[in-house]
DNA sequence: ATATAACCGGAGCAGTGCTCCGCATACAAT
DNA sequence: ATTGTATGCGGAGCACTGCTCCGGTTATAT
């Protein structure tokens, strides 16, 4: 049983309108995401992409595979910004550092917050892979910054990313309070400081 | 132009039924509120308490009024409070003592965090009057605690409460993360106490 | 008993997420 | 070039949301 031709089990590809659908649905959904946040109506996107809603609930049966397909590449790239500063600075400045540069980023899509705890707490979502990966990687940095003496011990991963997303949220909330999320985030992070007598 | 009887302008008190409808749907919102949270279903509210949707409507014309109806009260109480711990208590745990209460309450009715934030922020709210006034009660405990050198200067009132409602939010996301409330609580505090050399 | 102001309740509008399926079409085989 | 069909398209439709509007009901004062 061998033919010849690679005809094993090739499903064939996608036809070329549906890759044009495909690119074009990401191309717009950054753009309203962007504009509008997570929560962005999924109408709208299809609307202004040009096409039916039914092309784009194929292509992204559900908000999170799409917020996937949008976010993942940056999730990644966080991850590997972390392991770059990792080697690059010193415990504290490293951690400090990514959490600042998730900060920013956090700023841009609003609504990514309550995605990304959502998303930890579930799964079955799609999206739950990269961001565990990222909270590992950033838990390295942690370990290394306790390992030093320079975070308290019974600070886990968990909660940082709490943490910082919460600050992430607040900025959210308010113009006024996203002004100051430099400032409470210096706030947070010497809570993180041991203390002397202290575990 | 002096009529006999008390007949000057009295707008006539509401109809029984009237009164008996208000008083079902603050009862029943409150139980609704509490399963589900702020976002709850008004239609669901109305059903739920064997009226029209109109009828809810007239009663509470938008969902701030009904919620100001149904939290007003308790956020004068949580005011009252805070002036207590005020005299009862030195600074710091007056401060650390309110803002555990208040972390508590807001664990019980969700989405109060994000309905308090954009209340503080939008000026034409029904609720924007007893939050505000909340929080400034707080921040005199707050200034008591500064001025007895406890926490840092740089603080603001703005600050303290959106940090709270920020772990408020955290705790909202995760029953997991809720747990671990009182340890977030106690590393954000941790932030706010002044080290040597810092203002 | 009656007049009427106050009140009730739901139909209706515009929006949401999501499913389903008849129809068009890109591509392969002839 | 023609034809067959798998594949993809797009929107009608369902169930929900917040909110408005108004014809019919009813409690209350006369």
């Amino acid at each position: 049983m061998g033919t010849d031709h690679v005809t094993e089990k090739q499903p064939r590809a996608p036809r070329t309108d549906a890759r044009r659908n495909h690119a074009r649905i990401l191309e717009v959904a950054h753009a309203v995401v962007a504009e509008q946040g997570t929560q962005a109506s999924l109408r709208d996107i299809a609307r202004r992409a040009g096409i039916g809603l039914g092309t784009l609930y194929r292509h992204f049966p559900t908000r999170d595979e799409l917020l996937e397909t949008l976010l993942g590449e940056r999730f990644d790239r966080l991850a590997a910004t972390a392991t770059a500063l990792e080697t690059a600075h010193p415990p504290a400045d490293a951690l400090t550092e990514w959490l600042a540069e998730y900060a920013a980023f956090a700023a841009v899509y609003r609504g990514l917050t309550s995605s990304v705890m959502a998303t930890l707490e579930d799964e079955t979502s799609s999206l739950h892979a990269s961001c565990l990966a990222m909270r590992q990687t950033v838990g390295r940095l942690l370990g290394n910054a306790q390992q030093a003496g320079l975070v308290r011990s019974d600070v886990t991963a968990t909660d940082l990313f709490a943490l910082v997303n919460a600050l992430g949220w607040i900025a959210e909330q308010a113009p006024s309070l996203a002004a100051r999320r430099d400032h409470l985030l210096g706030l947070v992070l010497d809570g993180l400081r041991p203390a002397a007598g202290r575990p």
